[in-house]
DNA sequence: AATGAATGAGGTTTCATTCAT
DNA sequence: AATGAATGAAACCTCATTCAT
């Protein structure tokens, strides 16, 4: 684990207690009102779930695109974090990569927020995150070029084909009643295994 | 092809020459519309861009959703179409589908409006073609039959298998510029190669 | 009985049989409609109930207003019509009235839509109706002077009385479940008796 | 005099002074523009004549309907005020009736909003201002049972007559130049006279 | 710092009327 | 003369954002 304090929405300036705790509750409204109503959903009804007025919402978060961008940030920091992790653990190659697909998927699979907050924000999510993508993607290619070396892996795999069919992986889950993302899960894990 | 002519949006009651044009010029723009503005894109955009009033496009589509759910309804028919087509083929069983994937990626690549449609389009999209999806999974699971006992496909792979996969493709078309849907495409078809 | 041939809308040109027929139909149709959708019911909807085009109803009648006004005219036709026999009628001055004004009551009750274009209709109705509302006036004014030298009508009575009491009845009628229109005519009646 | 605070729109709750007095001037808006403009006044014009943005008339009242619904419930109120008052007046019972009903028509008069407000209000406004109007008949039976008993009210006359004769009245209020209103309600009294 | 009332541009949809067929 | 598709102004309403309290 790296990130020590968890980083703000810009400006890293210390909050006073209760406003660090609005600043949680909103993202985590955020999370449960978006997963239930989709990219439409309203601040309003973010700022009631979370019990403050609208006006404290954009005092954290200058616009609506912002509040969506650091959902997706906290994603991907999330997700570089348990890559790092991975890095410092002893094991097979390969089976640290599955281990941290696996994960990363119910993670997704169980906050469908996040695939809401991806669907609708645009370029800004994906500017604001950039260092913790950027981060992802490195660790991951550091992981990938270790299980090549145990030949574990498939060997032409570039740590943005992981994210690519991750991101596919993800806009599918519960997209249609009949889709199961174990199964495409499986699938994606078979394509990347070497032979 | 089975198509012979072009489907109406409800009642299949012959329209006149001018309306059957516009009907065509509106489906036409809102693909182009939707393309270029996402989800968001206004009727009033569609309209424009049509050469037509808004209220001709609330004549053919009584709503927005409606609309939308069009486009996403005229593409499960023509990769319907394109799978009976390939059923009729000769050839080696697995390259049939192989050709059918590859045609149906280049074709929703070229089209980027139907992945707005499918990502905003509500329930109603998939209702109003279920026809279309449901004759579109017959036709692929004949394909994945006769390639299992050819032994060319990997053996366990469902119809389903191949719309999770081809969904989760098409929705990350375009979404960054690293990503790179024909490399996508090409992980896609190795997953379903037998062993 | 003094109208010879049906007034048409505007020029007394003689119509084509089928058009005359039309008329006649678009006409019922707009009763019916009106009634059933109030003042909001739509063209679209009387021309879908008469079975003709909406062009066709704009040919006979150039606005909706201009077939609201219609309705209205040939109500007070039929009022001055009845009112004019009346006048030819031997009998007690005031039973005559009485009568008059009960049929009137009745045909309103049974003709929910002239309530409503009447609701609806502007300044035009009024005016294009001005030729039968005055002959109505002076009819009803020479019944009420019969009345009066037979003295059983309330001596300072004037035919504009009755015209603003029989339209405060029409307006109230089926207004609330609990108003009685025949209980509102006795009132009406008791109010114009003499003594 | 019964009420002492304002009856808000739906919920008690004390708003604040700013959007509290937004309320009043909404409604008086709405008075004067529907009085202008008939019932299919606009909204928009409402909120241009109050000096406020629409959203803020849509804050107050949810729908077009309510808004003009409400505007019938504070007449009924007035009304039903104004009859209790004269309840707990000394005087001869009928002569009470009989001011309450001018002044009722009075009001009436000067407020030409409220006729088209009735007459577009549909279901809702009677339903909104159902206690209103129960509290006004309730408190009208009395009044009459009293005049009953001291004999000079028509003994016949119920509740529902006066508000049926007031429903009348009021519609044909401005209705045409040549219709007076006090001539109207002079018969009107006359006929709940006894004898 | 927090609140929530206010704002108003902009979205979808309707419908009286016109006009090509 | 009849048809009904097309028109587009205008209606209602929403919701991201601002700002007075």
């Amino acid at each position: 684990m790296t990130t020590k304090t968890p980083p703000l929405s810009e400006t890293d300036r210390p909050l006073r207690a209760d406003a660090r705790r609005n600043h949680e509750r909103i993202l985590e409204s955020a999370r449960v009102v978006f997963a239930q109503a989709g990219p439409d959903a309203q601040i309003d009804d973010v700022a009631r779930h979370a019990g403050v007025g609208v006006g404290t919402v954009y005092r954290h978060f200058p616009t609506k695109e912002a509040l969506l961008a650091e959902l997706v940030r906290q994603k991907f920091r999330l997700f570089a974090d348990r890559a790092r992790d991975a890095l410092a653990k002893d094991g097979e190659p390969f089976a640290l990569i599955e281990g941290l697909i696996r994960r990363n998927a119910a993670t997704a699979a169980s906050d469908a927020g996040i695939q809401y907050a991806l669907a609708s924000a645009g370029e800004q999510a994906w500017t604001q995150a950039q260092a913790e993508q950027d981060e992802l993607l490195a660790v991951t290619a550091e992981l990938i070029e270790r299980a090549r070396r145990a030949g574990t892996i498939r060997p032409d795999v570039e740590a943005t084909d992981i994210g690519m069919l991750m991101c596919g992986l993800c806009s599918t889950m519960g997209a249609r009643p009949d889709f199961d993302w174990r199964r495409h899960l499986d699938l994606v894990i078979d394509v990347l295994r070497a032979g």
